[in-house]
DNA sequence: ATTCGATATGTTCAATCAAACATATCTGCA
DNA sequence: TGCAGATATGTTTGATTGAACATATCGAAT
């Protein structure tokens, strides 16, 4: 390993999350939230978000409320009632937000990527979207 | 954010965690373990480890336990009886894979610290080791 | 042989986190 | 005005995780 002798290490590999944190260490979002958020801006809806993605409404509902409390300002608009039942979509610093952790995560993806492969003795990682 | 209005972002930072896993997703090594071996090499002794990292003795045995049990061979060789009651050390291999770890953390901090410049608007991050 | 202090390990109890369940609310449209 | 379909939210149940408890084993030294 690390250019020693690597070969127990075939069915190791390096996994890592990322999050945005308040300074009192609350989650402000990590792959689910944003995942969430970007099938928001996608369909348009948060039910189809949620079923997307294969989690509960409720559970989806929850981590964006949360995530707004945290924040203190609106990820996504939400209108209920109408034609279609609602619809949600991001706000502007919703989208802000989801592109900047997009940066983030693709720049250390690329990061890491470079530091493992001093490692390449069987030690691969993953990108965050792969999880 | 992002070389943008970040002014929303004050207490806001970037966290991350690392782990060594198996292809089966079972964590090898993390934080957790890693601080252990380093406390053992310290002291030479599990019990003295634990506590200096104030988990349980049981906590921190299980924690080595599971490791060794992914990986297939022994991070620490224990000896039990004797003056003392007994000690532990590490194995050639535990010391070889938390260096290893030890290189990876650096490497992915430094990594991280560079990458978070680009979001110096507020958004900060934390070492592994500050967790 | 007995003691001492560390390792070894199953069990049980508590707390935390997510899934499931159950309703309620809203509003364009037929 | 009532239906449809999505959002809104409390409650409850279940599962996963870790803390706590209780013993057992080991072996050098006395």
């Amino acid at each position: 390993m690390a250019g020693s002798k690597g070969d127990k290490y075939y069915n190791v590999f390096l996994d890592y999350r990322l999050w945005l944190k308040t300074i009192s260490n609350e989650g402000i979002m990590g792959e689910g939230c944003f995942s969430l958020l970007l099938e928001i801006k996608n369909s348009g809806s948060l039910k189809e978000a949620a079923e997307k993605l294969e989690v509960s409404y409720r559970k989806a509902w929850g981590i964006i409320r949360k995530s707004e409390n945290m924040l203190g300002f609106k990820l996504v608009d939400k209108q209920r009632g109408g034609k279609d039942g609602g619809h949600s979509f991001l706000t502007e610093e919703g989208a802000n937000l989801m592109q900047a952790y997009q940066e983030l995560k693709d720049d250390i993806d690329e990061s890491i990527k470079k530091v493992t492969k001093k490692f390449f003795h069987r030690i691969n990682h993953k990108t965050l979207s792969e999880n």
